[in-house]
DNA sequence: ATCACTAAGTTGAACGATCAAATAACGTTT
DNA sequence: AAACGTTATTTGATCGTTCAACTTAGTGAT
């Protein structure tokens, strides 16, 4: 038999094609006992509606962007993982659906977005990893394609919480301040930072974080602030360079650079009987090691974004809406080093 | 001004729509120049076809749907990631691309494929980790939805490469005994297999690649398998209780295992100097370790899976068609581990 | 009996592309 | 110059919905 349609089935069943679309889309309309009917015949006739024909007409495909990030490092990557999975459960509950591409730059970022206007319908998409001079943003809010990022907008002249676009970030700074704080507590003095090279937003947000708790407690230690590309060999060499410089304990921009940490401070002998070392993002490997590290409320931020974008996509009225930027506060999960872990991960 | 359709900008260049979309679709059927001159007011114009329209008429969406399967454990989780990238750079290459969705069961994903076909059009499916009795390619092939799937069909009863559907898989049993072949080679004779409870098809075709090598060396050691569910800490206390009944070394299912193996090893101070400590899947950690893994071809099966699911939606004849079922070989990456690697990642 | 209102259902007209068939333009051959 | 075969372009019909406007019937108030 043939594929059946909206008008296939109200022949068949003596109605117009409007009455199905209804019970379909605005059942309240419609009489409960043709409703009935009508529904019973729905299943029957194993009837699928055209996605095609319902978004031509209505000029919405319930469907959203995201790039998918280049791997870089199975450690930290988990966090995308679980970022991604979050966002599309998300999507899933609001009816949306997510649509992967994949770019190797920000400018192909770009093109992608072009290309994909072009064979797609695509009503929105979701950023990640917004830094400084965001080529992305700019595209986007210039052809005015909705848009909601995962990440402020970095900018030393205008406040986030004023920009254009919804947005959704979690305050990094506050978590290494606290982890700081926490260190401050416990009698350290001599605390180092290992972050990343400056110019990446979130990274000189997690080191002004350190600096902020040691600058309140009035300790001075700019000297022990270390910049490196990110890994767990990376974070080992410079560890010892901030042992060496009389460290007595460490925050980190991630948690590959805490482990190196991890593995040099236990290469030393010089692991005191509480965790000195705290890394970031609470990843599984921080877990099966037993390292303290600053977890951000991932699920609950991707559940933001997407209800922030759908939210502009909808066009309601600004009553009820949601806030349009959200900074959410991370946690940090406390834990104490296995007695073993940690020694020699890669020196 | 108004959104540019093929309608609008066929009348203001004085040509017909159909002109239009051949420029678009089939250029050669176009003068060259009238085809600069559309193009040129393409460009001009900032004209998107519409993609609902054109999927309402072609009938496809050139659009694939694939699980996000949950997040198990940040090691072996990257893999699915790498998986996933190429994948979806596959797909953009043929212009097809993957559309979400997660489930947590097998059951929730037919149901998820339901609700998708009814709100989205999809054109196929990419399945991951098939198993014995696998209630979705059922289902599938029963609809007759088009899918293929990385993993082949697990089943006592019938030959893999005479099934319905098109699959990928890694030939992990070969890779296995391609370990156990080199542990042998260098002296070992008790080898030792940690791998997962029975049933799981991928796991019980790696424990027996393990088993073959062993037999073709003469070699018994069945009380040398022990089961367990993933994870290192369980690899751990497995490789203790090998290691007690006189394994000097061993094949594992995943990194995750080896990982806590080699820590065992470690542990006890039986390392030896050449590598005895063998994982699966290659991931970054055991890079990072120097743990010996075997490494499954992701990006290549990624690319065939998509070249074997886009030529059954092409609907092309037989001829020129790529295999429908390919088993291709693993490869065993060896490394030597770091002098300190290894101590302790978790007891 | 009239009017206003709501509820239930119908109908014509889009939405914006592609397919298939028809026509126009053009150089070649007879 | 007529007939022919390509190549280039146009036209009519169609894909399957939803929107907006319209009919019809039923309810209750005036």
């Amino acid at each position: 038999m043939a594929k059946a349609t909206l008008v296939s089935l109200a022949e068949s069943l003596g109605v117009s094609r409007q009455t199905i679309s209804n019970v379909i889309n605005a059942p309240h309309r419609v009489k409960p006992e043709t409703r009935l009917r009508v529904e019973h015949a729905i299943a029957e006739s194993g009837y699928r509606p055209s996605a095609a024909a319902r978004q031509l007409r209505t000029r919405r495909s319930m469907n959203l962007g995201i790039r998918l990030m280049p791997v870089v490092d199975g450690i930290n990557g988990s966090i995308l993982d679980r970022f991604l999975h979050a966002l599309t459960e998300a999507a899933q509950e609001d009816s949306y659906r997510l649509t992967l591409f994949s770019a190797a730059t920000d400018d192909d970022e770009v093109r992608q977005y072009e290309e994909l206007l072009n064979v797609s319908d695509l009503d929105g998409f979701v950023l990640t990893g917004t830094h400084h001079g965001d080529q992305r943003t700019a595209w986007l809010l210039e052809n005015e394609i909705p848009f909601a990022s995962f990440g402020r907008p970095w900018s030393d002249t205008e406040d986030p919480f004023s920009s254009l676009h919804p947005w959704v970030d979690v305050d990094g700074g506050a978590g290494t301040q606290q982890a700081t704080g926490l260190l401050l507590d416990q009698g350290h003095t001599a605390i180092g930072f290992i972050g990343w090279p400056a110019g990446s937003g979130a990274g000189d947000d997690r080191r002004d974080g350190w600096r902020r708790a040691l600058q309140a407690a009035g300790v001075f230690a700019d000297q022990l602030d270390v910049a490196v590309n990110d890994g767990v060999p990376a974070g080992a060499r410079a560890a010892e360079s901030l042992i060496a410089a009389g460290a007595t304990a460490v925050v980190c921009a991630s948690d590959s650079l805490a482990l190196g940490a991890l593995s040099a401070f236990r290469s030393q002998h010089r692991a005191p009987a509480t965790p000195n070392v705290i890394g970031f993002d609470d990843t599984p490997v921080a877990a099966a090691v037993g390292l303290s590290s600053i977890a951000q409320p991932i699920e609950e931020a991707a559940r933001d974004i997407i209800r922030v974008l759908t939210h502009t996509l909808s066009g309601d009225a600004d009553a009820g809406r949601p806030d349009k930027h959200l900074l959410l506060p991370p946690t940090l999960a406390q834990r104490v080093p296995h007695p073993l872990a940690g020694n020699g991960w890669l020196g």
